[in-house]
This record gives C-alpha cells, sequence and structure tokens, in this order.
DNA sequence: CTGTTAGCGCATTCAA
DNA sequence: TTGAATGCGCTAACAG
C-alpha cells in the first residue's frame, strides 16, 4: 500500500491537519514539527494522490479558448478539436467556454480578453494577434491570477505563460530545405505566397524559407512575395499571373492559408505536375491534392495536440506546477502522399 | 454546480446505492426503477466523475513494461522513456514495472509473459517478437483479462487489444519517395542496409521502401538488401563494401540500428556529400550525423509518445473504456536538419 | 501553533 | 429489489 497522509501522521507523531500544512506549505507550523513531518515523508516516501486532493478542494477548471471566427478550413478544425476536448474532459473537472472574434482584429480581440477576465476563468487560451493592445489585456489577465496561453500565434513581449504552437522560422526553414532538394538541378525561379506580411508566423516562415535558400541554394531565383490574405480567389489569381509571366517557374511556397486557390491555379494551367509546391495544413483539399501530386509536401501543426496541449498547461499553470516543456513542444509535421494519415482532416 | 449522484437520486427518489447499480449497470434493479434512473440522469445531464470513482473504488493500475536488453540506442531510450512515465506516474496510483529480455529471443519473450501474468498486472505492454510462442503467451494474458499492447513492433495474429507503434510500410514508402526525389536525376544505384529479415518492422520497411522505388522511380538500380544484424561494426564493413564495388552508389536506405556504422563507413570512404543517407530514429548519434550532412534524412518513432500512448491505452482497456484511435495514433517523424528538435535524444 | 471534524463524489458492504 | 451507513485520500473550517 502507499503511504496515505495517515500514515505520516502517524509516524511524525502530529496530527493531520498539521502534515497537510507543511504538505502544502502553509504558515502556521514551528520549524521543529515541520522538520518531523518531512522526514516522515521521506522515510515512508510518500507522494501526494492528485485525483484525491483535486476531490477534496472540489477544485474546478474552467477555461476559456479564444479562438479567429471565418472560413479558414485550418482555425476551424481548430475550432472542432476544442470541442472534442470538452466533451473529453466534461468527466474531469474542466470546464471549456469557447469565443470567437473577428481575424486579424486586434481591437476585438483585446475586448474579448477583457471580457474572459471578468468570467475569472481559471486559464485562457487564445491566437494571438500581435498587437500592442492584446499584450496590455494579457498582461491584465495575468495581473488577476489568470494563466495564459498562446495557441499556434504567439504574443512576444507579453508574459504569457507559453506558447503552444510549432516554431515557424523552422517550417519556413524545412520547407526551403525540401523545395531546394527537390528541385535539384531544374531550371527556374521559385515564388513564395503569404496571406500577409502583418502576421507573425507567416513572416516567420519566410524568413526561415529564405535563409536556408540563400545560405544553400544560392545560385536559385527567388522570386518577390506576394500576398494572398489567405483567400482562396486571390490567391488563385496571384499563382495564375505567376505562372504566366515565369513559364519556366519550378516551385511554389504558400506559407499561408487558401490553398484551393493555389491548386486550382496550377491544375487549371496544366502546371500540377511541371511545379513544385509545398504548402501548409492538412486539411481535406490540401489532402487531396497532395494525393493527386499536385501538392509535393505539406507542413503541418497537428491541430488536436496544440489543443490538448494548451489544456494541459493550463491546468498546470493554474496549480503553480511546471510543465515538462519537451514533452509539450508541437512538431511540424512533414506529410507526403506515402505517410499521410488515415483519419479526420 | 455539476450534479452528483445525489442530485440524481433525489431527482429519481431513490436512495445512492440504486443509482450507482444502474451507473454501473449491475443487477438487482427493477425496469420501472432502472428506467426512473435514467430519466435523471439524462435530464440532469449527468457525467460521472472518474477521479472520485477510483478514489472509492481504491482503484490503482499495475503495468509491465517488457522491452528487449542490449545496446540499441533506440531501445534505451524506450527503457528512459518509461521510467520518466514511472516517476510521473507514481502521484496516479499507477505502478510500473520494467522488464528487460534478450532481444530477438522468442522463447525468453514467452517466459517473461508467462511470469508477467502470475502477477496480475492490469496490463502488459511489451515489444514484440513474431512468432507463435509469444503469440500463445499473449492469449494467455488476455485470457486472464489482462490488457496487451505491442509496442514498435506488432504481432500480428494475436488479439493484443492495441499496438502503439508506426506503420512500418508507410516508413518504408516515406523514404523511398524522399529518396527517389532527393537523388533526382543524379546517376548510380540505391542500397538497402536491414537490421535483419526476420523482425517484422525491418521488413515492412523494406517492403515499402521497395514498392515506392518500383511505382515511382523505376529507372534506379535497387542494390540487394544487405543485413546487418543491427550491429554498428558489421554495418560499417557491410557498407564499406557497398562503396568500394559501386563507386557510383548515389544513396543508402538504412532501415535498422547500427547508424554509427553507417556513418562511419560513409565518412572514411569520404562520401558523406556524395551520398544520399536516410537512417531511422534520432538518437545522439545519428542527431550529430544529420546536423553535419552525413545522413540527409532521420526517419523517427517518438519513444516518447508510443510510451504515453501505450499506458492511456492500457488503464483505458483495463477500465473496458473505448480508446480514440485517431488520438493514440503514433507517427512517423520526418527529421531534417532544420527541423531537428533542441531537446534531448 | 496544533488537533478534531466534516465533507468532496462515488462505491460498497450489510441490512431491510 | 432497495436503502443506510461507511470509507477512499485529502482539504478546510473551526476549535483548542
Amino acid at each position: 500500500m502507499r503511504p496515505t497522509v495517515h500514515d505520516i501522521a502517524a509516524e511524525a507523531g502530529v496530527s493531520l491537519a498539521t502534515v497537510d500544512r507543511v504538505l502544502n506549505n502553509r504558515p502556521g507550523v514551528r520549524a521543529v514539527t515541520r522538520g518531523k513531518v518531512e522526514q516522515a515523508i521521506a522515510t515512508l516516501g510518500y507522494v501526494r494522490d492528485v485525483a484525491a486532493a483535486n476531490l477534496a478542494k472540489g477544485r474546478g477548471y474552467s477555461l476559456n479558448f479564444i479562438l479567429p471566427a471565418g472560413e479558414n478550413s485550418f482555425m476551424r478544425g481548430l475550432e472542432a478539436e476544442v470541442r472534442a476536448a470538452k466533451a473529453h474532459l466534461a468527466s474531469e473537472r474542466t470546464e471549456i467556454t469557447i469565443r470567437c472574434v473577428p481575424a486579424f482584429d486586434a481591437s476585438a480581440l483585446a475586448d474579448a480578453l477583457a471580457e474572459a477576465r471578468r468570467q475569472r476563468p481559471a486559464g485562457v487560451a487564445v491566437v494571438a494577434v500581435d498587437a500592442p493592445e492584446v499584450v496590455r489585456a494579457v498582461e491584465e489577465l495575468r495581473q488577476e491570477g489568470i494563466a495564459v496561453v498562446t495557441l499556434v500565434s504567439d504574443l512576444p513581449g507579453s508574459t504569457r505563460d507559453h506558447f503552444a504552437g510549432v516554431d515557424n522560422i523552422a517550417a519556413g526553414r524545412t520547407a526551403g530545405n525540401l523545395m531546394g532538394r527537390f528541385l535539384g538541378d531544374r531550371a527556374g525561379p521559385v515564388a513564395v505566397v503569404a496571406g500577409s506580411m502583418l502576421v507573425r508566423d507567416h513572416r516567420e516562415r519566410l524568413e526561415g524559407f529564405q535563409a536556408v535558400m540563400h545560405e544553400c541554394f544560392e545560385t536559385r531565383l527567388l522570386l518577390p512575395v506576394v500576398e494572398g490574405q489567405d483567400d482562396a480567389a486571390l490567391v488563385e489569381k496571384l499563382v495564375g499571373g505567376l505562372i504566366e509571366r515565369h513559364p519556366d517557374l519550378a516551385g511554389i511556397y504558400s506559407l499561408g492559408a487558401g490553398n484551393r486557390g493555389l491548386v486550382a491555379a496550377l491544375e487549371k494551367a496544366g502546371k500540377a505536375e511541371a511545379v513544385c509546391a509545398i504548402a501548409h495544413e492538412l486539411t481535406p483539399h490540401s489532402r487531396a491534392a497532395l494525393l493527386s501530386g499536385t501538392i509535393d509536401v505539406l507542413l503541418n501543426q497537428d491541430a488536436g495536440h496544440e489543443i490538448r496541449s494548451a489544456i494541459r498547461v493550463l491546468k498546470a499553470k493554474a496549480d503553480g506546477l511546471p510543465v515538462i516543456e519537451a514533452q509539450e513542444r508541437i512538431r511540424i509535421d512533414i506529410f507526403l502522399k506515402d505517410n499521410l494519415p488515415n483519419g479526420q482532416a
């Protein structure tokens, strides 16, 4: 049998309450008494049963998720994952509320954060927009003792407790490495389509991509970045234009959303095979394009992992427990058509 | 407040015990009474608090891990992950014991499984050796109601509850796809070094690799497989021989262990740059070789994920709960030097 | 400063 | 077939 508080109380010759006090290092215990208890804990090898503790505390975690609204497939997938987790966690004293706010709208986001603060949840997870007012809103949450995790898009300069998302510079570098190697000696320039340079993720991916292309494939011509605003129609137009102006186009790196437009443009121009296309995020559309060969590589961040990690971290922070960073690192998945998972997405 | 058993007892006008009976569908309740309770459960939206339930049951999970002994870096990493989980789970009423048995030794493994059965754990995780006596030993565990998951290497034809490992055919295909594309038009044959064709994982990786090479890169010459027995010294000798006999060697796929030998042979022959090398499993050595450029791609299965997944599944099966397969799928990580995680390994 | 007591939400005797 | 009472391991008033 594992030792319990009773065992250590007996061993130390004190009462339960005293044991509890030193366990939760609360004040009001003489140093000697504390010593006896700690001694008993050590010799018996006591480890606290967190489940029982939480039960006694009647502790419940209320968590707030704030996501961008809109049609972005990835974000909707993210929301679906939150709902799935929500259902799953109903039996674990964890309550999740979801709130969607207009995308890329810093003041709307700051308002939503302020409102979340009024509800006094244990923690808030937010897809951040990189703006001063958002930073301020996050500070205020933190000052109330509310844990904050940024999701997918980080908020540097803030005191958020944790970032649950991928290293976008590494993602961009990976795309660059693969693009360079896949093209080999094939001639022709490479184009980059971003969503918006106002978004931090996109800036970082671009930075990583360009760095590797310049370091390792310096002879390859990189076309100026075009911005598709994560909008399929606009992306299609832009890519169509690129193909027209550069008949020898060898590759395209699409680092934002709107992949439907990318795929449409390539296929309409009969360039699905000829152009090496690397894109981000596994969605039903991008998956189909990968299988058909129009897209050659898909870089992905696993939305389910991000959500579950955010929840774990939020709970841990709310309890003042440490987080095992290595375990919470979100990987960059690289999908070829051969290692595509069978499931959803 | 979330409804509790008391609430539903009151709502249904029965006692706690009766509620408990229908909750755990135990016999001894009239259909009408049962109906009333179920009604109350539905209207109040009751969900059982599993933590409290486990506390009351005094339930504890005892889990047995059986791993191959020996110097294989990957397996030792796996063991380290089990130990880490063990420490972490001490506070969650879960006790883990580790047992190492000689590698590739079916009868030793069968014996270990039989012994595990005597300890009557809630579940057993095992790196399987594909042999009839192992299948039988697993059956016996299952018949005692002990949950069994295979780890890393599966045991088809057995009634194991789950396999916590990667799809090795897909891994081999992925290696083939990358090899073909990285080589592009470069001339020269491709060699394959396996550990042993007696091991299922290796057979499957080979199968996937060859399939893709034949389907998509049919002009590329594939050399006959050599078997290095996962032994670095032997691998070094074999690879050295391949390089001598094939001065124009373009690529090597090492689908087993012993990567130290692979790297040594390539570097001694001055072929680190010229030959495209794809290998499996991220270890300190393989990581160094990836960074130096001797290895071009590393396919990896995350040992930490596999262990944690095995534990979750074992617990769920022991409780007769369903497993969310999608959440327990172990991915094939593809590492280039640009997306290597900073942490351990 | 320290001890007593009464639950948290559920499962499980033992009676009725 | 049903109910009352007790306890799992821990925390939290409230006394002393």
